[in-house]
DNA sequence: ACGTCTGTGTACGCTACCGTACTTGATCTG
DNA sequence: CAGATCAAGTACGGTAGCGTACACAGACGT
């Protein structure tokens, strides 16, 4: 598999020779339509890197009733909490909700490259600590917000995660992921239609205008996405990205930039 | 310090060589009420073992407006995150809402004992998980359950962390907590004591039926206690718990400066 | 072209929860 | 003991979001 054709984000933040490493024990699988990665309650066989699509991570409120509490593109891990604890991740359901395409490896040989680079390590726990932000920024964000400003929030994340403004999902899809009325959703999108940020086709919508958007939602969007990039700074130049040296093996504490 | 004294729960799963090498490093202190142990977006002096009291974790919805994401007690550790990177913890705000005492550590010497200390590493990451699955949890819950389920699992949640069913708190408290107004707190509270599963008294809430109280709220809580028995087993001998370590310390990878 | 299916617009009554604010009761202070 | 302060109970109108339901429209297969 060529290494310089991943697209999944934290592949590319990690140096070359890792990436190898890990490239040549996954294998490169399509994400169907709402097909589901990891049960809620058994054992992740896989771990995925996304390179394109969308997974959603959602826990459950009721007998078959689930809510979503964060959402995974090109930009993350499916998985991830695997590298805190090898059986850690049972509390929810990982579903594709846009089909694209990962880079699959196996949970124990995941775990064992864990152990071998330090890289790959570093990368996948900033990115937990940035799940962690996500999830719990968002959870208040639902018990504060109306569901416009939340809406807003979600698309914004999706863009995110998608890299693209047009998000390929049904009013009702959108209203499962919220936790809310299909009706509610509708109604939202044609107030955010009327302020110009978003257009809507059959299954699909359409964002016009980020930085307004952006605008209408809550404070939520920024904290999130902010802590993305300042635990995760992108990396622009692709797999040779000038990688950060390991050093100071007593004290990596460092003061936050301003 | 005396080890056989210590009463942080996760400081009683490492074995006594490491518990001894974390102890020496950290000193007692009380947590006082009200007290703010980190800022929202500063950066993070100490992270402290709670040994007694309650410490809530708020994300900010607003100007001076926090909602409550997590909760640790004596089962936790303010500032875990710092172990995912050593710069990843600013997004929230931990405030005491019962006063206790901790063991509190410097943050960087924290950083150096995860990096000589497996078990301890361990133990902190897989509190880690647990923490990502009680937020996740709760953040799913707040946008369905109503308020009386949710403030019951909080309640169940406060008296695990707190190891006590008396949880001395006023309402006004509960509500921001919770993100809601003080008299629907009043309101769910007396629904719950006419259920005979709590009592109330001026600035407190006494739990007197868990098990009841516990059958009236969403499934929530269950989730939540289960993950935390599944990932981190109460030891009852004090320090000889066993759990998987990562075979490879490190982890200094530090994000350039941007 | 046809009926069929799935997605979207819209309506209606209902309830949980909100903002506000006043009253009563408990606790502290001088 | 008197007065001040803070917690808790209660009330009331307003509304966001709910459940349900139905009609219409774009897409699709035969």
């Amino acid at each position: 598999m060529l290494v310089t054709q991943v697209k999944n984000k934290l592949l590319r933040l990690i140096p070359a020779d890792e990436l190898c490493r890990v490239v040549d024990m996954c294998e490169r699988v399509r994400l169907g339509p709402r097909q589901i990665l990891h049960h809620y309650m058994l054992p992740m066989e896989y771990v995925y890197f996304v390179e394109r699509g969308l997974v959603s991570v959602a826990a459950r409120v009721e007998r078959e009733k689930f809510v979503e509490v964060w959402l995974i593109g090109s930009e993350g891990l499916v998985g991830a909490p695997i590298a805190l604890a090898a059986d850690a991740a049972p509390l929810h359901r990982r579903t594709v909700q846009v089909t694209g395409e990962a880079l699959r490896i196996k949970t124990p040989e995941f775990c064992g490259l864990l152990d071998s680079l330090p890289h790959l390590r570093s990368v996948v726990d900033r990115y937990l600590a940035v799940v962690l932000g996500q999830t719990s920024q968002s959870g208040a964000c639902n018990s504060f917000h109306d569901i416009r400003q939340r809406l807003a929030r979600w698309l914004l994340i999706a863009r995110s995660a998608m890299d693209d403004n047009e998000i390929p999902l049904t009013h009702g899809v959108l209203a499962e992921l919220l936790g809310v009325r299909r009706a509610s959703v509708t109604d939202s999108l044609e107030a955010l239609q009327t302020d110009g940020t978003v257009t809507t086709r059959r299954g699909s919508v359409k964002i016009e205008n980020p930085v307004e958007l952006s605008r209408l939602c809550c404070g939520c969007f920024k904290l999130i996405e902010r802590e993305y990039r300042r635990l995760l700074p992108a990396s622009d130049t692709g797999s040779d990205a000038r990688l950060p040296v390991r050093s100071q093996p007593q004290s990596p504490w460092m003061s936050p930039d301003s």
